[in-house]
DNA sequence: GCCTAAAATTTCAAGCTTGAAATAAAATTC
DNA sequence: GAATTTTATTTCAAGCTTGAAATTTTAGGC
């Protein structure tokens, strides 16, 4: 490696350490903000948000290893958050026909309803929280993290 | 509003929750292949990392309450994770003069030198995960991202 | 100087999160 | 068919995180 290629190794490194340290203080101050605001305003938390958006996309309900597979999570980290939504009474279990290990997870007529108004005030959130991108600006963005990092890190 | 307001303003909506969902998918992906590295490689967690790169930005040390204000959580949060710091011999508190309430928290020699291994494989690490972007492209997002969001969202 | 309000940190309860162990059930191998 | 391996979920220990209460200390008002 050239000293040129090495300087210029070391400014697209630093370059990039400040976009990862950017796009950290953007998610994470709009993160703190929705969690404020879902505790303040719906008495609930960003990871049952999570989990009940999982199963509002699919409304004959998810398997548990899949609902951890869909959000990213342990297995151990979904029982819970499914065991607090199941006695709140916006989701429950139920067997899965041929495994007795297997369960599913389904939002109740309550969750759903829950959700429905969580959705709305979701994204009027994010909307208000992201005004500073217009159409253009919003499209550009999409366009330049979705090209180049498709599927994320390579562990 | 004229409906076509409305069918744009909606549009504009739906943008921007994409782009919050990718913003997301990007820096959970990231952030998690981190923490896993973190561990493997060196025995730690983000948060001990946090704090560490955050003491090692003031030799003299932070006080409590500098260091949550810093780092953006808790009080609570950063006696937690420097009482283990402190445990490890890599961080300690002092007394604050004239002040016996306030402690300042600090970078013992070892935790120095901690933490210049971790900050070397850190800085590699991210720039090993954002390959996909190159200096133009990196340069133009953190244009995109600072302009618009100086200061994150408003509460 | 005494009293009250504010500040700095810790403690606490509750929730979240991981990764591994435990348990029960299913699949595979022989 | 029995034994072994794999799978699905829960349980567990440890760490993290919040926000409020508790405690100690300082600052300000009278």
């Amino acid at each position: 490696m050239t000293l040129d290629e090495k300087i210029s190794t070391d400014t697209l490194s630093k370059t990039r350490l400040r976009l990862w340290l950017r796009l950290l203080k953007l998610t994470g101050s709009i993160e703190a903000e929705l969690r404020r605001r879902l505790r303040d305003q719906h008495g609930t938390t960003l990871p049952r948000f999570d989990v009940m958006a999982a199963l509002a996309r699919h409304p004959e309900g998810l398997k548990m290893s899949e609902l951890s597979t869909f959000l990213r999570v342990s297995n151990g980290n979904v029982t819970g958050v499914v065991d607090r939504l199941t006695e709140d009474g916006l989701a429950c279990r139920v067997a899965f026909p041929g495994d007795r290990r297997a369960q599913v997870a389904r939002l109740t007529e309550a969750g759903k309803a829950e959700f429905a108004a969580l959705a709305v005030d979701h994204e009027s959130w994010i909307n208000d929280m992201l005004d500073g991108f217009d159409e253009d600006e919003a499209q550009h963005l999409l366009a330049l993290l979705s090209a180049s990092t498709e599927g994320g890190p390579r562990p």
